[in-house]
DNA sequence: CGGTTTTGACCTGCGC
DNA sequence: GCGCAGGTCAAAACCG
C-alpha cells in the first residue's frame, strides 16, 4: 500500500545478506536449499458450516505462525499465504496456506522447515508456553480406507481424521487411521488417523522421518490441485483433514 | 507498545 | 537470454 519504500537499496542489501549467507555456505547452495527444501504437505477438508461462520483465514493449528507474504497463485482464484512460526524466534518453521481452487473447502497446507522448539501441544511438551488452541474440529475417526494400502491401525490420542500422508517427489500416500502416538506416526508401521492438532506439532524431523520405502509414486498431489477453484467464501478452519503429504523434494 | 497483517517490490528458479 | 511464477522482504498499517 502507498507505502515508501526509500531504503531499497538497503533492503536489497538486507536480501544480499541473507542470499549471501546462505550463498556462503557453499556457492550454490542457496539454490540448492531451495531445491532441496523438504515439505510435508496436506490438505483440510473444511466443514460448510465453518466456512461459512467467519471470512477467517488458514486454518489455526497449535503453533503460533505469523504471516510474512501473499501471493496469486495463477490458475486458481486464491491467494497463497506465507506463514512462519512466531512460536519461537529462531524457528525456521514456514508452512504455506492456499485453497483449492475446485473446493472451496479444502485446504493446501504445505509446511516447509522444521519447528527448533517444542511443540506446544506435544504430550510431552504440555506445558509449553504457547497455549494456542487449534480451531480444528474435532472429529471422529473416520474409517480410512481410502487408501490402497493396508495399514495397521494404531492407537492414538486423535480426534480428526487424516488420510493420507504423501512425499512427493517420491511422494508417499500412506492412510493413518485412528490412535497413532505421535511418536510412531513416521516409523515404519506408522499409519491411522491424527488430528490436526495431534498432527502439527510434530517437529519437522519427526515428519521427515517418514519411511521413504513406502513412499509411493503417487506424487500427482498437485495434479489434482491444478485446476481448483474455490468460492470466494471463506473461512475458518474446523476442517477435516484429508490428507497428508509428505514431500522430499531432495529425492 | 509490541506483535501481526498487508502489500508492493525484489530475487530466484524454471521453462521456452 | 527472456519472461513468468513463486517465494521472501520489509515498511506501514492495524489491532489488542
Amino acid at each position: 500500500m502507498g507505502r515508501s519504500k526509500p531504503t531499497k537499496s538497503q533492503s536489497k542489501n538486507s536480501r544480499l545478506l541473507q542470499t549471501q549467507y546462505l550463498a556462503s555456505k557453499n556457492s550454490s547452495e542457496y539454490s540448492h536449499v531451495r531445491k532441496m527444501t523438504q515439505k510435508v504437505v496436506i490438505t483440510v477438508q473444511m466443514e460448510a458450516k465453518s466456512l461459512k461462520q467467519k471470512n477467517a483465514g488458514p486454518p489455526s493449528d497449535c503453533w503460533s505462525w505469523r504471516k510474512y507474504g501473499q501471493k496469486p497463485i495463477k490458475g486458481s482464484p486464491y491467494p497463497r499465504g506465507y506463514y512462519r512460526c512466531s512460536s519461537s524466534k529462531g524457528c525456521s518453521a514456514k508452512k504455506q496456506v492456499e485453497r483449492c481452487s475446485k473446493d472451496a473447502s479444502l485446504f493446501i497446507i504445505t509446511y516447509t522447515s522444521s519447528h527448533n522448539h517444542p511443540g506446544p501441544n506435544l504430550p510431552n511438551n504440555n506445558q509449553d508456553s504457547v497455549t494456542q488452541e487449534p480451531i480444528v474440529d474435532q472429529h471422529v475417526c473416520h474409517d480410512e480406507d481410502n487408501n490402497d494400502d493396508d495399514y495397521n491401525d494404531e492407537p492414538q490420542s486423535c480426534k480428526s481424521p487424516l488420510n493420507s500422508t504423501t512425499t512427493s517427489s517420491t511422494t508417499t500416500t500412506t492412510s493413518i487411521s485412528q490412535g497413532i502416538l505421535e511418536e510412531n506416526l513416521f516409523t515404519d508401521n506408522f499409519l491411522g488417523t491424527i488430528s490436526y492438532d495431534d498432527f502439527l506439532p510434530l517437529s519437522y524431523p519427526q515428519l521427515m522421518n517418514f519411511p521413504k520405502s513406502e513412499l509411493s509414486e503417487e506424487n500427482d498431489f498437485y495434479d489434482e490441485l491444478g485446476e481448483l477453484e474455490l468460492p470466494p467464501s471463506s473461512t475458518s478452519f474446523a476442517g477435516i483433514f484429508e490428507e497428508a503429504i509428505l514431500v522430499d523434494p531432495s529425492s
